[in-house]
DNA sequence: ACTGGGAATTACATAACTATTACAACGTCC
DNA sequence: GGACGTTGTAATAGTTATGTAATTCCCAGT
């Protein structure tokens, strides 16, 4: 659960806030000065994900602990809170590195979705990071972003096309797909044109994929429209 | 330098904020819907930044622009603009999925401080991204911070270029990017160029880093489509 | 119903083509 | 003079075309 640090001197407010976000299932700290708080977020001993800090505070004020902040390498997002709301303190709040502003007194309902707010970007940053649109077929995975094959330790790495195509037959994974419209959206095609290329192309991704290319379980044929992936082996009765 | 979508449907307003938002060097484009909004995201052919996103819209409100964004997996920087206040369509702003939340009227000091805020948290969640600033490739340390690479006992400075465009290619390791990336992001160039720099620093990077300049093993070439930096001796392990 | 011939379609190998890339050499600008 | 970009040319990998074998399907003929 995510780690919040409030710097606010004002002990009942302080409280307050953290009474409520632990309610929400936060885990709180309270410090009522700018320094201390500094030294938590830069020893990073306990990592926070989210700072509440006031403005107005005894000793160094919010602005400049932001700055320090940030300019000591710390780029936990921050909230300021002020009893001021006049436009040159939003804009210095911003200038100092705040990433958002709620003037006091602010509503609870409003402070709780600014930090969800915080939160969650943080989230999809995180997330983008490691955001990779793997497939698995067979068995093996299918890594577009590496353009490549992984099957089991053994890499082989797919050329523009044969990734396109891929691409496009796992898009329409289980359904039948025909050559015009193969041609259509991978190759850009909208004549028709007599050609064999898809065919080549099917083959190819076939070694890849298929455990015996003849006898393709996933890759298959459906004569006179074009082709099928298919990830499960649906069971066959041949016997009828 | 960042590009920003406008969704408003007051022209006038829009066309002012554009002024100055193209006077401050952004690349600015204006939607009067969300619908065409939407398609111009979802397709990404020209990446936005930041987008300021109106609530109250003709046809598809802002609101439901943005779930819809976030349900769609674009996570850009939302700034709603909305000419109402109250503290319900801050609350729902924020649950569509909004990063902030400025009520109409407003000042533009103020709205420029917040977009440049998005932006500036977007730079820190892509610098966040890179760990550290040593790197190891085919047993060779890469010291970003000293501009060189040490080869055992052998030390090859970096020029600007170099090292920058090794940069990249380190955080975007396992990835094939594009030439149009490469030069996005390391150049800032966004025509497309017809230019054979980067193959020229590729050459001279692959004289650093590989045994056999002549057969890549870690700064491969994606033929159509650009490079792929790999760690070859790390092993690839999909369970996580 | 069974069978075999033929047409249509698909599989796959190989050849031909071509855009892309490697890399050296030359300019250019601080 | 070093760093960077451009241009020229050779090499090359990826794609398409072409050829042929294999297969499926249809339907007449027995």
């Amino acid at each position: 659960m995510s780690r919040i640090l409030i710097v606010e001197d004002e002990k009942h407010l302080a409280e307050g806030v953290r009474f409520n976000l632990e309610l929400e299932g936060f885990q709180v700290a309270v410090s009522d000065n700018a320094e201390a708080a500094l030294k938590m977020l830069i020893d990073n001993k306990e990592p926070f994900d989210v700072l509440l800090l006031d403005v107005m505070l005894p000793g160094m004020d919010g602005f400049t602990a932001a700055r320090q902040l940030r300019a000591g390498g710390c780029y936990i997002p921050i909230l300021m809170l002020t009893a001021r709301g006049r436009a040159d303190d939003v804009l210095e709040g911003f200038d100092a590195g705040a990433d958002d502003y709620l003037p006091k007194p602010f509503e609870l309902k409003i402070l709780m979705a600014r930090i969800h707010g915080l939160l969650r970007r943080s989230r999809w940053a995180e997330a983008a990071t490691q955001t990779s649109d793997r497939f698995e077929v067979n068995g093996k995975t299918i890594d577009f972003e590496g353009q490549q094959i992984i099957a089991g330790d053994k890499k082989a790495s797919l050329t523009l096309m044969e990734s396109n195509l891929l691409q496009f037959l796992l898009r329409n994974e289980g359904k039948a797909v025909s050559r015009k419209q193969i041609l259509e959206s991978v190759w850009g095609v909208r004549e028709d044109t007599d050609t064999r290329a898809i065919d080549n192309f099917i083959v190819r991704l076939r070694r890849y994929l298929e455990d015996d290319p003849q006898q393709p379980q996933h890759l298959q044929t459906v004569r006179g429209v074009g082709y099928k992936l298919v990830q499960k082996l649906r069971k066959e009765t041949p016997t009828e």
